[in-house]
DNA sequence: TTCTTGACAACAG
DNA sequence: GCTGTTGCCAAGA
């Protein structure tokens, strides 16, 4: 772990703690907010490893098919809670519920 | 020290 | 559109 590590890690943290309630992000997008798409899997990692102290909402965060973490149901039903509508086959409308920081509201492509 | 695993992303079928 | 395989980087045994 160097202070590089630490730092993405911190980085993660922050960036996942202002996902807002009905929104989701995915790992591979965090990564990339962080100059760091390469780094997708740690963000995963940094995720599991996320202290509770920082109550950091990582329900919100899915992977970049749309679909959740198997083996955790419980995010499903948080998430639906949240108001985020989820597919029969398990997987997530990221075109509506991705969450954008620079932009929340534009869809239309660019 | 090396080998294996993992809350992933991208490409191929 | 969905499932399967490959590659990336770091942590654990």
């Amino acid at each position: 772990m160097n202070e590089e590590m630490a730092a993405f890690y911190e980085a993660v943290y922050h960036l996942a703690a202002r996902i807002p309630s009905g929104f989701v992000v995915t790992y591979g997008q965090i990564a990339w907010m962080l100059h760091a798409p390469q780094w997708s899997r740690q963000v995963g990692r940094a995720m599991r490893l996320a202290p509770a102290d920082r109550a950091i909402p990582c329900h919100r965060v899915v992977n970049g098919q749309g679909r959740t973490v198997p083996g955790w149901l419980e995010q499903r039903l948080l998430l639906e809670q949240e108001g985020v509508a989820f597919r029969e086959n398990g997987c997530v409308d990221l075109k509506h519920y991705r969450w954008k920081p620079i932009d929340g509201h534009s869809d239309k492509g660019e």
